[in-house]
DNA sequence: TGACATGTCAAACGATTGTTTTAATTATTT
DNA sequence: AAATAATTAAAACAATCGTTTGACATGTCA
């Protein structure tokens, strides 16, 4: 019986086989998701044999949660939450940083999107390597989000109408996640590349503040000095 | 050799198996889609013999497809994409119907839900049967959707801001259908049943309406008369 | 009743899948 | 060089899937 290496601890870079079908791997999942790759697929583009990912990883499941933490990894050592803002830069400044680090997440090409793409099928079909995920990443980014929303708003991070924002917010670039294949048949004049990401990440920053600025207030919220008070019809 | 009757004719509705199949098949494509379904499930649900697929729709795709439709009809014939709103109704209500719609249609419970939760899974891994329903409802809503923005901004329903308005309005509604998993997760204070469509629906007409009558223009853009000129840092 | 189309059923087919086995090969250490 | 461990390879296993088959039951019409 083979003993089969310890997953979790460093192997050295020099083990070509393992890393190579982690590369075949990113590829294969974020093209067809977890339950349609096959491990023979993988292999074959791996130059490996099928017994491989079996040999290195125990199994399709182990492979697949390896890789959804190395892409991830890729994916915010590149692009961070905030970019290069600084901690005390104005909350409009950080937002639209959060953002625009979303989109280029999205939209940049090859591993680093795997993640992204890996994460639109997490949303519809979770898998148990959904958990650590939650609670290393994403969890801190809504956190982090929260805090600016609440100091653009002027209101505590657990209040009702920042929560709301957030999900305005980040509903409006996960849209590009997720609905890619309606937008190229519905509106095929939008471009969906890299070239795509500062016009839209101007938008959504822009659309954003602007409503968060002038949003009227219902009756169970207190209003902002300064805001004009409800419009309704 | 058995002949299959034609599908697509308008079956007597006293074909008992073949609704039954129908309403199995529907619970079962929402809940795991299209691929994780097995026929052998839905016959169990049905009640019928394994083989009882292929007899009455010649075979999955093509249940598949009939359920999309039928389930889309029930969906808009409960919730058509404007309720009850005047043709000649100001935009902003308009606006406000379309949310609420979209919201209902995906928040109703039983077999209204089944629609949006097989469309989540088409955005994500689409089906061939997606084709006819982009041509026959998807296009003719964004085409409604278009025109309402466009009047709220005094634009083209061709201008490039209208159309990211739309992206910013649809996006927000449809993070309720794909990021479910995630906003209970993180945000497990957040109702996500029927009751938490007024609030939400009400939020996202509010937050879209401030957001598009105090958009600032980007250079490319014409100001509207009366908004503030741009706000950077 | 007899002929025939319609519908149902148990069983099996053929293909694909993740995984395991067992032997051969390569690399490392003694 | 010999011995031992690590890795790779071909083949098969076991389970599941969509689909088909052919027998059987049911209903309809002559």
């Amino acid at each position: 019986m083979n003993l089969k290496p310890l997953s979790g601890v460093p192997a050295p870079v020099q083990d070509a086989t393992r890393h190579q079908l982690l590369e075949a791997a990113g590829a294969v999942f974020a093209e067809v998701g977890f339950r349609n790759a096959t491990i023979r697929e993988i292999c074959r583009r791996a130059g490996a044999n099928v017994a491989a990912v079996n040999y290195h990883f125990g199994d399709k499941e182990t492979l697949y949660a390896e890789l959804l933490r190395y892409s991830q990894q890729k994916a915010f050592a590149k692009y961070p939450p905030l970019l290069g803002v600084a901690a005390d830069a104005p909350p409009e400044e950080k937002l639209g940083a959060f953002v625009r680090s979303f989109l280029l997440r999205i939209f940049d090409e090859g591993s680093i999107a795997w993640f992204g793409k890996m994460m639109s099928r997490e949303m519809v079909e979770p898998t148990r390597a959904l958990d650590s995920l939650v609670a290393e990443r994403l969890r801190p980014m809504a956190d982090l989000l929260r805090s600016i929303v609440a100091e653009i708003l002027g209101r505590s991070p657990q209040d009702e109408a920042v929560r709301l924002c957030c999900f305005s917010v980040v509903s409006q670039c996960v849209f590009y996640h997720h609905c890619r294949t309606m937008i190229s048949r519905l509106f095929p004049e939008q471009r969906l590349d890299a070239s795509a990401v500062e016009p839209l990440a101007g938008h959504i920053a822009r659309f954003s503040l602007a409503a968060m600025k002038h949003l009227p207030d219902p009756e169970t919220q207190r209003s902002k000095p300064g805001s004009a008070r409800r419009r309704r019809h």
